[in-house]
DNA sequence: GTCTATACTACGATAGAC
DNA sequence: GTCTATCGTAGTATAGAC
């Protein structure tokens, strides 16, 4: 159980080599003798640890939800400046997505591939649902208090949600397309400090307030 | 061959319930069994009219970049202003879309999953990436145009294509995670006009030059 | 906790009758 | 152009020895 002794246990090693695998074909596209024998395991043996290639399969999913979720919490919590929320929110995450580069496409697939898990009900269902659920609705209401504080324009948060993680999640799932397009590895030092800044600055620009005020410091305009 | 007496051929028929199965599970979630069943044939019969899966995934790939090719191209090739084609291709973009709903959930896979077919020089794999990149290149080079004349800020032409991408394609390919966050279906009349004005507003917030000059029309300011 | 062995189904693909 | 039959492989999962 030391961690110094036991550095990684079988159970991690079968997540760590899932995580991959699953990450670049997909949860059908890849088979439980791959797997096995990639965790240098029999096939019948990963059945001791997790009851089902479907119950690994959120393992894996939520494992990476709770990589992101430590490192952007912080972030979301604050009850700092809405804008400067903002950009820590797009900072943290681009640093989790680039430490771990297999949740770009895990998240996305999660995101998009409908569900169509037996037992929807299941409590691996339920755990992954509810963290991602905590991360939309912590960022929905950094965006929220922008508006009221009138910081942002009156856009809609559902809308500014799904923005932020195409141009995040989705943008760092994109393989081979992203790394001709940008004619770079999109996890080149440069490319992702380029990322951060536009991201950053199309959000700055984006969601401003137009008005005939400053672009800087309206802050606190109550009523 | 006369299109009245036979409304859709065969091939037909197998594209449209491959684009629909494709679409919903992904390459390797379909069987050829299933396809070939819901489109009221023998498993064998498939392989007349396409010579393998590979190729029938490419065949549908290749029909739904046609037609949003079809959609899109005029407002990509005229030569209007810049900011005036960059709504037009925003709207016709996420027309086609909405038009073939299978289409963003197949073209966000075509994006993210690195193909990994067995001959990467293969025909049907140009013919695909071709199209690709023919949008792709038409679409920088409007955001490039709008730069050189001053209406954009300095942005990274990829960069922006990623956002478009990810505020289009994968907003709509967002199936039950997007109709939970928005509370209606991301399909509906509302849900798809607001989703057009908020992505063009914040482009063109996002996207104009700042500078202390009014917010509008500042056109033609050549060096 | 891992192994071999096995059950049963489905897979993509081919051959050949009609 | 569609069919039945079949091949060889791989799929998930279970049982039981070690």
């Amino acid at each position: 159980m030391d961690p110094a002794i036991h550095p990684q246990s079988t159970r991690d090693k079968i997540l760590d080599v899932a995580e991959a695998r699953f990450s670049q074909r997909g949860f059908a596209g890849v088979g439980l003798q791959e797997l096995a024998s990639a965790a240098g395991l029999g096939k019948s043996s990963l059945f001791h640890h997790f009851s089902g290639k479907v119950q690994l399969y959120l393992a894996v999913l939520d494992r990476v939800l709770e990589r992101i979720e430590l490192h952007v919490a912080p972030a979301l919590a604050s009850d700092a400046e809405p804008r400067a929320a903002l950009d820590r929110v797009v900072d943290t995450l681009i640093d989790s997505l680039v430490e771990h580069p297999t949740a770009p496409r895990l998240l996305l697939r999660a995101l998009f591939e409908d569900d169509e898990f037996p037992d929807e009900q299941a409590p691996e269902v339920q755990a992954v649902d509810r963290r991602l659920h905590s991360l939309v609705s912590a960022f929905h209401a950094v965006v929220e208090r922008g508006v009221a504080r009138g910081v942002f324009r009156k856009v809609s948060a559902p809308d500014t949600i799904q923005t932020l993680i195409g141009a995040t999640i989705y943008h760092f799932a994109s393989g081979d397309f992203g790394r001709e397009l940008f004619g770079e590895p999109l996890l080149a030092a440069s490319a992702v400090a380029r990322r951060k800044r536009e991201v950053k600055l199309l959000l700055r620009h984006g969601l401003r307030t137009p008005g005939p005020g400053p672009n800087e410091t309206p802050e606190r305009n109550p009523t």
